[in-house]
DNA sequence: ACAGGTTTGTCGAGGTATTGTCAAGGGTCA
DNA sequence: TGACCCTTGACAATACCTCGACAAACCTGT
């Protein structure tokens, strides 16, 4: 089945080859003999595929059983994350301390000062991980709690979102780089989360398109298709209406070519991880696998 | 194993030989007579590479236990920290070739995009250090030894030029930030060594004065005062005339306040230190030292 | 300073195992 | 009918394996 060579990425030969010699999954055929693939074996297919990609080799790993392939594979990913996570360092706390003294003194310039000194002291991935992503959350958290007035909320977010901007145009990239569409479904937060994937994917050395906020699916789905997208990558915040959030998402997916990756993050994908994984988008939890899976998709970066 | 080289950052190569040599692990086989490493395997062996790495020799520690490697491992390390001067990555490696290349085709855009990636990428004090500095001189040397010509000297160092003025404004610091003022005493290449000096010192949270080349002692003692500098540069490139250089900075040294910190650097430094140093000048041989003093003067830099 | 010796990472040659891909000839499906 | 899929049996490319040798870096002792 064509289908399933798309969504899982291997070839026809290979899977034809792999239930051959180790019965990696035996679909169910139809009457003349064509091979029906459930969507349990696309899942287990899937995770063999990551499971060499990160180098295992096929008849290892093609004895376990699905839990024991979730667990193998998520150990060896997140090692291979961990390789490369930028840790948060004294001088990243430092950022944040000043950082939360200037929001609360609503001194614009000098938040955005500070927050522009960290990106070129820390180097962007740290300072995007360490400082800019807890200070948001920070924000958020500190005006949940009334310790933050909205007011204070906003201009710090605000002066993030600048700082992002210029972090994005800073280096400009390649005409000839692979393009990764980047994108949300509505509200100010969203477009933030959306600013933080396009940052790093600038920083991975990729094209960004950078389409604003409350764009329907066939939107998405043309503009990646005219950029010749490799990859879409949503920010998934607020869950507003669980329903249409699948759905739409779902809808996406399927007008999209197969061979581009769908890929999503934030809340709103992890809690609908196992819906959004089945019908074929990649869930990420945080900007460090996005990082990873970035170079893995082109490796040559910088 | 592929996963083993990817995880200990070991080539296949130096396994095998540190198995045979030493006996560092003893892996399981495959009934074909491939390696199985274990969990276990794999954290020794990375605290092994870890060891080597900070110097050590493996027929000395590969003999320790998973504790006292772990001790080892964490004493060298943090004694590193303490030297803090950033390491060559390969990723430094990777710029400074794409460096060269796009200098060999004279694409100045393309390097000063790439030049400022790397910095966003690296952070401002490793790429100044392991990109922009071993750039330049690379420049150099192969203007002199007839690799590149005249034309593609220059236009590299313009191009570096322009982005640590990019860098240094990136980042504009409080005005009550303690200042230092840097200056040269003449020549174009004078200049990239001050430049150099001012981007770091920026980073450092320090106000810079950066004052042109070919100023005389009483003009730069001048501006020190008026700026309420607590420190002054000079990058000394060519010594013109040696007596004529070192009697200047003798001067200047005797018309700043005496807590105000006179420092030198550059090979013109380097060839003068024991008089300098004797006129109460604080010689340094190279960034890294600057970026350990200026801390120390002002530890509040982040 | 310099000739030996040791340590250690890397490479090549020659071989086996594993795994992806291809060609040929024929069947299925809309 | 044409596009797609099937099976089987090669084939070729990787990936690993061992062993032996080499070269650079480092350490000696003179």
């Amino acid at each position: 089945m064509r289908v399933v060579t798309r969504r899982t990425g291997l070839t026809a030969d290979v899977l034809r080859a792999w239930e051959k010699r180790y019965g990696a999954v035996e679909p169910e055929r139809s009457p003349g003999g064509q091979r029906l693939y459930s969507d349990d074996d696309i899942e287990r297919l899937t995770l063999l595929r990551r499971a060499t990609d990160q180098g295992r080799n096929i008849s290892q790993v093609v004895g376990l059983d699905r839990d024991e392939l979730v667990a193998l594979v998520a150990e060896d990913e997140s090692a291979q994350v961990a390789a490369d996570a930028p840790a948060a360092s004294d001088e990243a706390a430092r950022y944040l301390e000043s950082g939360m003294a200037a929001v609360r003194g609503l001194d614009a310039g000098g938040l955005e000062s500070l927050l522009r000194r960290a990106a070129l002291d820390l180097g962007a991935p740290a300072a995007v991980d360490t400082v800019l992503t807890p200070l948001l959350r920070e924000f958020g958290d500190a005006w949940h709690e009334g310790r933050l007035t909205p007011a204070h909320e906003h201009l710090g977010s605000a002066v993030i979102a600048r700082v992002l901007a210029w972090m994005e145009s800073a280096a400009d990239v390649s005409r000839r780089a692979p393009a990764v569409v980047v994108a949300t479904v509505a509200g100010q937060h969203h477009e933030l989360g959306a600013r933080l994937v396009a940052v790093t994917a600038v920083g991975e050395g990729w094209r960004v398109l950078f389409l604003g906020s409350d764009l329907p699916a066939d939107a998405i789905a043309a503009a990646a298709r005219q950029a010749d997208a490799r990859a879409v990558a949503l920010s998934l915040i607020y869950p507003v209406d669980d329903r249409v959030l699948v759905q739409e998402v779902g809808r996406l997916r399927a007008l999209l070519p197969s061979d581009v990756l769908l890929i999503a993050g934030g809340p709103g994908a992890e809690r609908h991880a196992p819906e959004l994984a089945r019908a074929g988008v990649q869930i990420l939890p945080d900007l460090p696998h996005l990082r990873v899976l970035l170079r893995s998709l082109h490796p040559g970066g910088s």
